[in-house]
DNA sequence: TACGCCGACTGAAACATTTCAACAACTACC
DNA sequence: GGTAGTTGTTGAAATGTTTCAGTCGGCGTA
């Protein structure tokens, strides 16, 4: 209550009368020590605003309290929603949650991880710029679990993420049942996995149909931003009408919400001109003002697996490393409803 | 590089051949160690792979070099934004930052809060669930510095907002000039102090416009979510033409997009016939299949204002608590463009 | 009465770092 | 050649917690 120094372990036992065991014991393990003597120690800790001192408990324990999570791009809300499924299951394990921001720079995330190592953190979940980063390995190799989310890696450590090349089958496949036969996809950079896997996945399922791969127009981008998807939309437009497509499946949510906003604005009705898939299925997704038609990923969901991923690797010695892989969903709305 | 245990000063003061001090010297005040040792620590630290303990640091530092942010809704890109000014801050200050959600719940922003206790963090901003709550005070009377974020506070700690009454000022003259006669206001529960404020802004400007109260319209949300705008807009849409709303004011950018989206969906025009003004402006405001006009706060800049405010605090003992207070601009865009 | 046992509590060690007074080895100066 | 000053290094103390081997007194049993 009084501002001075915070109190210790030691001020409450002194308070109490007892030895410093016995606080310590009164919080770790109250069934051993007598309900008088216990009630006494609460009611000291009570009177002087006594808070245990984490940094005490770490150093002691040679481990933190404490999970984190790099994130990719904090302007993209899909990665909050991860984060939130994250700290949902680490409150269940009475952990904190560090969260960091790479930005999509291979720099700001080594002086995460190296802040994070510093830190002594349980774990590390991240969806990391370069997958196969040597710094990466490293952290891991120090006996730190690391899981990598939103991306598969086949070696090393654990990951949770969405069939990317499936989901992008899904998206293009619901395209041309809906009678499209020019669709062009917009993404980038191709650096990205989840890009190229999407892709990926859209080339398959168009060859699959007996399509000629020419009227599966790529468009690429330089980042997946509303305003790459503007800019993408733009080029679109721009194309002869012979060769312009009806259709235009986006690697993500924010690049559809680009190009959606870029057609509207130029006068084109969605679906009717133009049909727009996204990827994701972010919130904003269905707020839009036709609202998007996208491939849903669990995101809370990735973020609670991972989590849990985590904690068996930190705490279960016979701990192997495994590829959790989810299934994503298409999910129709009106931006490509049949007219 | 092996798994083992991880290195301490003592092993590396070991396999360099000095004392534990020297080794620290190195790390924190290389100046006074001679070159030839202090390369020799140096190769020892990189062959052992050494990091530094934090938590024994800060035990004896007796606090930590980190900051906190608890932010009131984890699903409002705003907070996300103030969030990643703050982070910059306190990059700037070789801090890390925790970023918790109550997600306004007052039970969890209390759990928050006592977690960051125990990490005996250097300081905390908060966007608080209530900002007279007993907790927060109690918090700051222990000494750590504590700034409210995007609510004014007239005592207790500093604080860092928008000037909200302002906000709510111009966007509704805004509206008047732009011919409106009958305007709603959307936004609740009015327990925000954002809400109140931003609607007295709002029936203050009216008022000075004399023009009858009762044309303008408060629609009440249970909270200000996209889900709340658009149950908002089928009220709106409800009220019999004559006494219709032509244009509305939402208390932030997710009501406001919410709206349009009722709006567009039922066949309404936006802005013909019915203006949309949000606040906040988030980048999805700009990004609207209408681009929404919008109250701008500076949101990373209020992130790093409150950053600067809780460091001055946590180190300048002439520390006085301050009140900063931005000033709102509007960003008119189509949602209010006149036909 | 002697013995062992049990429950409740104690005291010290250990964790990894930083800091600081003390000390050693030089250099420079008279 | 002694003294003062400088530079570089050392060793121990201190931080707050947890854990664990002990201690102590009381109780039941033989």
């Amino acid at each position: 209550m009084v501002v001075g120094k915070a109190p210790s372990v030691k001020d409450v036992a002194a308070a109490a009368g007892v030895s410093l065991g016995t606080v310590s014991n009164v919080m770790n393990r109250p069934e051993m020590v007598a309900t008088a003597t216990r009630e006494r120690v609460e009611r000291a800790m009570a009177d002087l605003g006594f808070v245990r001192n984490e940094s005490a408990r770490q150093l002691r324990a040679g481990t933190s309290r404490t999970l984190a999570y790099v994130m990719l791009d904090g302007s993209n809300p899909f990665f909050h929603d991860v984060a939130q499924g994250i700290e949902l299951a680490a409150e269940d394990a009475e952990l904190s949650l560090f969260i960091c921001n790479s930005n999509g720079r291979a720099s700001r995330e080594e002086m995460h991880l190296d802040r994070l190592l510093q830190q002594r953190v349980q774990g590390i979940l991240i969806t990391p710029v370069d997958p196969d980063s040597a710094f990466l390995g490293e952290v891991s190799r120090r006996g730190i679990p690391v899981v990598v989310v939103d991306r598969v890696r086949d070696s090393g450590f654990c990951s949770v993420a969405v069939d990317d090349v499936y989901g992008g089958r899904i998206a293009v496949e619901h395209l041309i049942e809906n009678g499209h036969t020019r669709v062009a996809f917009a993404g980038g950079p191709d650096t990205l996995g989840q890009v190229r896997e999407r892709l990926q996945g859209a080339r398959e399922v168009w060859a699959d149909n007996g399509l000629p791969p020419e009227d599966l127009v790529f468009l690429p981008t330089d980042a997946l931003t509303v305003a790459d998807g503007r800019e993408a939309g733009e080029r679109l437009a721009g194309l002869p009408v012979r060769r312009r497509p009806t259709a235009a499946f986006c690697a993500n949510d924010l690049v559809a919400l680009g190009l959606l906003q870029q057609a509207i604005g130029s006068g084109r009705r969605v679906p009717e001109d133009l049909a727009i898939v996204g990827f994701d299925d972010i919130e904003f997704a269905a707020a839009a003002a036709v609202p998007l038609t996208s491939v849903r990923q669990p995101r809370q969901e990735l973020g609670r697996a991972a989590a849990h991923l985590v904690l068996d690797e930190a705490t279960n010695p016979a701990h192997v490393h495994e590829q959790a892989i989810f299934t994503p969903e298409l999910i129709a709305r009106a931006s490509t409803a049949v007219h």
